[in-house]
DNA sequence: CGAACTATCGAGAATGGTTCTCGATAAGTG
DNA sequence: CACTTATCGAGAACCATTCTCGATAGTTCG
């Protein structure tokens, strides 16, 4: 009888299925870290924090990883203020981001912007609506 | 008895007001440029253009000239889908955008997203909301 | 109006984030 | 296990943006 593996495992393993992407290590590795960051980071700074448990990995394979997250709708790229990109995991459908200016932590939350809008903007300006994106800035529970 | 002077010239020369800063041909170009666009554009392409008038000016006005005018609240930024930085212009105080898909043509859309979103924020989250950002894409009136 | 002060300009170099190249490695398949 | 090929790591290349510096031109003040 064979035994189950780890569920931590076989969640990652499953993310690429059905696409030609290869689960590796350093895949793995790349979305443990940013999981588990719940804030935006930046290429390299994901970079700093995997070197410290495999220190040859490469920053181009950061890049690589963070694209191929950002095609299958995984992670999300901030609007970066003139500088560099930064990204964070993205796991429910549609939803957006509270960003805190002070620690930089990124909570979900729930879409409720798209149906009021929709009149404003279809008889209004006759604009054909087919997405949006919206970002709150302010101070986190934790830091207030 | 002094001829008042164009309204055009006038508009823009206040734009910088209470500033330090100097209003110049090469920014008054910058602006009259932007201002017409109604479109986000870069800085090379808008230097692209403005050189069609002045062959010498330079790419590093342009972005000195922009950097300037976001500080002022004048222009936003776009949020780059990786690559380089878009402005637009923007005049009224608080306001979000529609960005045509199609032909990139941006236009003014009223706030009405704030107060939904504060009791969320507060209550579920305690969230202290100090600001926002929305934006719509979509196919605009004279495209569809 | 004209001199003095200094912000801005233009051109090119420098910076730094991101992507590309290529030989080596390792994941998935039969 | 052998084979195919996506991915890796290291460094070079690329390119948007910023910096440097001598020259130019707003602005102020007499």
């Amino acid at each position: 009888m064979k035994r189950p593996r780890p569920p931590r495992t076989e969640s990652e393993a499953t993310l690429f299925a059905g696409t030609r992407h290869r689960m590796t290590t350093q895949r793995r590795q790349v979305i443990s870290a940013l999981r588990s960051a719940r804030r935006y980071l930046t290429a390299q700074q994901l970079h700093e924090r995997l070197r410290l448990k495999r220190p040859r990995i490469g920053l181009a394979t950061v890049y690589r990883t963070l694209e191929a997250l950002r095609e299958l709708g995984l992670v999300s790229t901030s609007s970066p203020r003139l500088g560099e990109a930064a990204y964070v995991w993205c796991t429910s459908e549609h939803h957006h981001h509270a960003i805190c200016s002070r620690c930089g932590r990124v909570d979900d939350v729930p879409c409720k912007a798209g149906r009021n809008y929709e009149r404003i903007l279809s008889r209004g300006l006759g604009f054909a609506l087919q997405g949006h994106q919206l970002e709150f800035f302010g101070i986190c529970a934790r830091c207030s």
